[in-house]
DNA sequence: CGGCAACTGTAGTATTTTCTACATATCAGT
DNA sequence: ACTGATATGTAGAAAATACTACAGTTGCCG
């Protein structure tokens, strides 16, 4: 219902990392061969959904993302963190940690990452009620 | 291929948290109404693909996971980190630190985490070859 | 204008997923 | 052995997904 298929979604990342295309340059940027009009089956699927906007320049549809990339992120990561983390966003980045391999230099930067975000709480805390 | 629809993670997802269940017990504990014959096909399909096992006790199949959740998890997070994140895993784990909302006690334990997860690199690096 | 190349429009099909309905089998208790 | 509750077996069908083939349209360039 809210959620992608395999295919719908590969569309999505592409027209999510491009600003606007017409059919044949998603189908080159597609990750396996796909006929044309294949492609354009599932464009017209996502248009009927609402997810893409397409317009006419010259002879060809050029097509957009109507559904933001990071709505759709959040919920692909309430779902996984649904079925694996008992719901619990933060579960799932734990096991994320855990189990995927990391080079040092990112852990870091994760740990200062939270470090921000912990602050940027602390902040919020400190200065969100007018005073 | 070799991810699983929405109806067979659901499936799944109980079973990896529950030992092994026969049919009802699974209907039971599905998110969603669902009756016994509509389940029971979901379950002969995750049989024939393999990622379950039964066996017979009393009257009744008792099912019970043969693919693992971890493997399963991993699967689901390459996925969401190409699609997402360029592939890359820490890239997913930061985008999601900072989308999602976690309390300072979860950010704490996160960070905690990520240190636990640099040392423990550290002494692998020192103590990995056999001495 | 004539013709090629690029795109669109549409019809039809195969496969997968999901659900419903109903018939059959088994055990427990009386 | 009869009955009710609990399970299984199976046939069928609706809907979504994914693909193929081909005809029609548009714009450009010689």
């Amino acid at each position: 219902m809210s959620s992608f298929t395999t295919g719908e979604l590969e569309v999505m990342k592409i027209l999510w990392e491009h600003r606007e295309l017409k059919p044949s340059q998603i189908q080159a940027k597609y990750s396996r061969r796909i006929k044309n009009a294949a492609l354009r089956f599932q464009l017209k699927i996502l248009l009927e959904k609402g997810h893409v906007a397409r317009r006419r320049i010259g002879r060809a549809y050029y097509y957009k993302a109507l559904t933001a990339r990071q709505g759709a992120f959040k919920r692909m990561a309430r779902r996984m963190a649904r079925v694996y983390c008992q719901g619990s966003a933060a579960g799932l980045i734990a096991e994320l940690i855990k189990t995927e391999k990391l080079t040092p230099d990112e852990i870091q930067q994760l740990r200062q990452l939270a470090e921000a975000k912990s602050s940027e709480k602390t902040l919020k805390k400190k200065g969100g009620k007018k005073t």
